[in-house]
DNA sequence: GTCTATACAGTGATAGAC
DNA sequence: GTCTATCACTGTATAGAC
């Protein structure tokens, strides 16, 4: 639990960035948290935009480890139901942000969109495209197993997806004001159980 | 055309909110872009925070108009095909985007959702109760002309919209930088035609 | 790697003349 | 309803001692 005093910057800045915006932050603010001059600083980032970039970018790596690797879709979509495989992947990106980090990394992404290029980058990129890319194929994995009904697979990647993107949206608002999101989890799992019975050959 | 002094203000506020968030803005920048003073400014608002209260108002007042009133629907319900309803809805809604003023309206209200609390309610109170109470009344509604098969109409009222918040969050990232938008654009019509195919009896 | 000291332009906002 | 003048403060960043 020790952290250095690069770690320290990060994480505060992180904390103040999710609440405030970039912008809405100083570097006196972070150092005054942290509790050094604001010189000091600089001997671990060489500015303010760089704090900002490095958070983006730890969040890049982090959402990158949430898909498995396509070398292993073969092994795991044999070895389980559809259900069994949808509600796997739920429960990951659960747990995915349930730290704490990733929501604030989260919000740091959705006030950066129209101000910074690479949090642009990061939703249409890592959140969408490769999201969609590998459902695609574990549905068309999936339609050749005669696992589920014949259709077309990026369709079935967006009608899945997309909802859930809405549904984090949703989500990560209601947390911020400490409100109850039992509803919202209840569409999520709604929204799970209409499309498996959707997609399921009977 | 001839604009008054406020809103000049306004629209050059708006603007420049919307590439660089409120905190990215001085009311220097503003005055300088209207040809005013600082301190003409608060002849028109108390403060910065007022100027972002009224462009959120704004579009809450602009949104408002996008949904035909409740009484209208049985009349408009029974006069078209479902096709023809839920491509009129998203002409409506297109149009409503097209304006220049309420891109940028959606953008504000992205960047500052985690620091105003009025762009948190505009969000989930305007954007996503409203939208969805008003589907699942138009739904139900439909149930009963039998003119769509029996199922939930909330839960319809969800798999219909919450993709498209999806599909317009990326289209806007995709304005913002130029890019092509056309594939989002047929994403959105698949996912209406998908939808249709859905929920009409065979 | 931390500090003190310093630079200096930019911040939101007000008082009061015209 | 606009201006000039001014306020006290905050912004990022650097130089150089320890």
């Amino acid at each position: 639990m020790t952290q250095t005093t690069k770690e320290k910057i990060f994480f505060t800045a992180l904390d103040l960035f999710s609440k405030k915006g970039f912008s809405g932050v100083s570097i006196r603010e972070i150092t005054r948290e942290v509790g050094i001059k604001e010189s000091s600083l600089y001997n671990h980032f060489s500015n303010k935009d760089e704090i900002l970039a490095s958070i983006l970018t730890h969040f890049r790596g982090d959402f990158s480890k949430t898909l498995p690797p396509i070398e292993m879709l073969d092994h795991i979509l044999q070895s389980s139901t559809v259900e069994q495989f949808l509600k796997a992947g739920h429960r990951n990106f659960k747990n995915f942000m349930e730290d704490e980090n990733r929501v604030k990394m989260w919000r740091v992404l959705q006030m950066e969109q129209f101000r910074t290029p690479l949090a642009r980058e990061v939703i249409l990129e890592d959140l969408f495209k490769t999201t969609i890319r590998f459902l695609e194929i574990v549905f068309q994995k999936l339609i050749d197993l005669k696992k589920i009904r014949e259709y077309d697979p990026k369709t079935l990647a967006i009608e899945y997806q997309y909802p859930v993107f809405s549904l984090l949206t949703e989500y990560t608002i209601l947390k911020f004001d400490g409100k109850d999101t039992s509803e919202v989890e209840s569409r999520l799992d709604n929204h799970i159980e209409f499309f498996l019975e959707l997609i399921t050959i009977k």
